[in-house]
DNA sequence: CGTTTTTGACCTGCGC
DNA sequence: GCGCAGGTCAAAAACG
């Protein structure tokens, strides 16, 4: 296993003492780097679904939990998970809830798997045309694409208004499920600054008329239980088909808001 | 036994 | 220069 540590320690290197050898702890990369920000609206009962993560492993990739911080101005905290596909794999999210939609999980990517996908390698998706991880040398520069982002990316592209926080989002794109789930997949692509790319899904399940955070004062403690749950694991595009399953059946089940 | 999750502390970056 | 917020790492505990 020294190949495992050392391949740790390299992607670190890769990562942080490459750029400056006196950094070492958090990354002096505060907003730079890649990032891929993806919106998954998960309607239903703000707070309910922990199926759909207790069962499949989020997405093809597996995640690992390494830190959990409250928001400054969110009432939800944000989990912070790396990629335990792979030690060398630098990729990276964070997921949080929405502050004005508890409905809304943020999921932010941050750099890039360095690795086939245990999924992608398997399954394939059948279609994937353009990311076979292309090279899994580029770890330090990652085509900021992700699998899962990319490939419904490339699906039908369908307008579908339906939010009022996406207000602030100016380009959107909306897409429909590739698996034509009753969920709507909203793909926010855009370049905000160079270098760095911000894409925003949106799994619109149901069009929630409001923001279940606010129930959450009659129901603290069991809606922050919930937004923990649901934070734990959080299934995307690749994983679609186990997400809108879970989701599919958990719409089978009359589950009650509170 | 191995892996993952949880919590706390520490460090860095940014804003004022 | 100081303070605030965010992000990451490390150690311990729990679960499979």
């Amino acid at each position: 296993m020294d190949g495992s540590v050392s391949a740790e320690s390299e992607s670190k290197a890769s990562e942080e003492s490459q750029l400056k050898p006196t950094e070492t702890r958090a990354s002096k990369r505060r907003k730079v780097a890649e990032r891929t920000v993806v919106t998954v609206k998960i309607g239903g009962n703000g707070g309910k679904l922990k199926n759909e993560g207790l069962g499949p492993p989020s997405d093809s990739w597996s995640w690992r939990k390494y830190g959990q911080k409250p928001i400054k101005g969110s009432p939800y905290p944000r989990g912070y998970y790396k990629c335990s596909t792979s030690k060398g794999c630098s990729a990276k999210k964070q997921v949080e809830r929405c502050k004005t939609d508890a409905s809304m999980l943020i999921i932010t990517y941050t750099s890039s798997h360095n690795h086939p996908g245990p999924d992608l390698g398997t399954k394939n998706r059948t279609q994937s045309p353009k990311e076979p991880e292309t090279n899994d040398s580029n770890d330090d520069q990652p085509a900021v694409s992700q699998a899962e982002p990319e490939e419904v990316k490339n699906e039908v592209p369908i307008k579908t208004s339906s939010d009022e926080d996406v207000s602030e989002e100016e380009h959107f794109h909306y897409l429909q499920s590739p698996l034509r789930f009753p969920q709507n997949i909203v793909i926010n692509q855009e370049d905000s600054f160079a270098g760095n790319l911000e894409r925003r899904f949106l799994l619109d399940e149901e069009p929630l008329p409001s923001c279940p955070s606010i129930k959450a004062s009659s129901t603290p403690k069991s809606d922050e239980k919930d937004f923990f749950d649901e934070l734990e694991e959080l299934p995307i595009c690749s994983a679609f088909t186990s997400f809108m399953r879970s989701k599919v059946f958990d719409q089978g089940i009359p589950v009650v808001p509170s």
